[in-house]
DNA sequence: GCGCTATCCTGTCAGC
DNA sequence: TGCTGACAGGATAGCG
């Protein structure tokens, strides 16, 4: 996935490869990366001799000594191979230029995602995919971004990630940047302050000065004509180290989508100004989550419980409505609202209807906590939820406090409670996901031991 | 015009 | 072991 950094770096090696060496034939191997007729592409580039290797934002240009640019870009895995007679061509071979002493250049591209075009020094501003570019970090003045983030409501992570805003940065770097300048991936773009700007420029020209130096990043397959790998991979703070400690604060680092984008960002380090910390209250069943909420309720801290919220979705005449219609089953009741028997018997009667009725209710869930979550005016909100792993819920949530007790404990609760036998799979889902929780407090002494772990825990948040 | 999502594409890996 | 589906993400078309 190459950024600004790798196409640098591999810039700098085609410069000294191929400056001065005139192509002798080309050969189009799969059309899609070619943006023009394959005989227009080959005859306009044979017999051209190569004078410069320079970039913008992600692309490559190549000029040629009679004013022709072939205007490149890898996307996300496209290389560059300079090859002797000898060698033959890598994998998933695209394009290749045979030059003068029998060397080749082969552009190669697993996915096929790249894309080629020829121009002229001319007209290269013109080029639809380059005219729309912004500025590189590098040349963009803060007023500059300032102005282009007050004007959008877009998550500050799409809008750097829109080269016409910024050329140059993507996914890696977009989320070191954002990391170093403790701003929350999903901010509203509009909501930053002038100083904010100052300070995503000066993280965005550090992070990738830092990378060109260190031969850009290695994360899947990215190395240059020459094989060498980046080095900027052991200096990420942020990118792909999802449920590591964050190097500042030793928090869970948390993995979200923004603009479709996988991202990796500090819970704690990073939050949304002016709006609550949303803290998960999970746990096996019967080991306490509710005295927990309890507590805190009564400590005057605002508290929510996904069974209730549920239980009001069950008590919508539309939802019950949506329900039925979409399981293909009736299960009003009188009042036109569900009815908890035909439920129950429902569930009962096929267990793979229980996952037919989660892919309804759950995504509803987490549409009403966003709700809640946009509304809210108060520092923290708590929410226990057996299950916030699923439907990406968790995302909502900065911090997860699991409660967990004895095997003993949860059966002499659950035979007082007298349904054990629906409570396997949350307890099953706790334990798949346990690695990921902040913190755990076990609970087999006195309610007041309880109470006592979790106000030990407040003072973090 | 804005904001969001699907699409392109294939290798890799986790889960069953 | 082998199959299936999710995921990786830069750029863009298309939809509401």
């Amino acid at each position: 996935m190459p950024e600004l950094p790798e196409v640098e770096t591999i810039r700098k090696v085609l410069q000294q490869k191929i400056k001065d060496r005139t192509i002798v034939s080309v050969k189009v191997l799969d059309k899609r990366i070619v943006k023009l007729s394959p005989s227009i592409f080959i005859n306009s580039l044979e017999g051209q001799t190569f004078n410069a290797v320079s970039r913008i934002g992600k692309y490559i240009l190549f000029t040629f000594k009679n004013d022709l640019v072939l205007v490149s870009h890898l996307r996300m895995e496209g290389k560059y191979f300079y090859l002797s007679k000898e060698d033959r061509n890598p994998p998933h071979s695209c394009v290749v230029f045979y030059l003068d002493k029998g060397y080749r250049l082969c552009y190669a591209d697993v996915r096929k995602f790249g894309t080629m075009e020829l121009t002229s020094v001319t007209d290269l501003t013109n080029l639809a995919s380059i005219a729309k570019l912004g500025p590189e970090p590098f040349d963009a003045t803060p007023e500059y971004l300032y102005q282009k983030t007050s004007a959008t409501k877009r998550a500050i992570k799409d809008v750097l990630l829109d080269q016409s805003v910024l050329a140059g940065l993507g996914n890696i770097y977009v989320d070191e940047v954002l990391f170093l300048s403790k701003i929350h991936p999903l901010t509203q773009a509009n909501l930053l302050t002038r100083n904010d700007t100052v300070t995503l420029l000066k993280h965005s020209v550090d992070v990738l000065n830092k990378a060109i130096v260190a031969g850009g990043t290695t994360i899947r397959t990215y190395q240059t004509l020459d094989g060498k790998t980046g080095e900027f991979q052991v200096e990420l703070l942020a990118y792909g180290r999802e449920n590591e400690e964050c190097y500042a604060c030793q928090s869970k680092m948390k993995k979200i989508f923004v603009a479709g984008r996988g991202t990796t960002y500090c819970p704690n380090c990073q939050r949304i100004k002016d709006k609550p910390l949303m803290i998960a209250i999970t746990g096996m069943v019967g080991a306490g989550k509710s005295s927990v909420l309890a507590h805190l309720e009564k400590n005057g801290e605002q508290v929510y419980d996904a069974d209730k919220i549920v239980a009001n979705l069950y008590n919508d005449k539309n939802i019950a409505s949506l329900i039925s219609k979409t399981l293909n089953v009736d299960l009003h009741n009188e009042n036109e609202v569900i009815d908890r028997d035909k439920l129950i018997k429902y569930l009962q009667d096929d267990i793979s209807n229980l996952t037919k009725l989660t892919d309804i209710v759950h995504p509803l869930v987490k549409k009403e906590l966003e709700r809640i979550f946009a509304s809210s005016n108060d520092k923290r909100i708590f929410v226990e939820i057996a299950l916030p792993y699923s439907y990406r819920i968790n995302e909502l949530f900065n911090f997860f406090i699991g409660i967990e007790t004895s095997k003993e404990k949860q059966s002499e609760y659950l035979k007082i409670r007298g349904d054990d036998f629906v409570i396997v799979r949350p307890d099953e889902e706790y334990f798949k996901n346990r690695f990921k929780l902040d913190y755990i407090i076990f609970n087999d002494r006195t309610l007041d031991d309880l109470y006592n772990s979790i106000d030990n825990i407040l003072h973090h948040f």
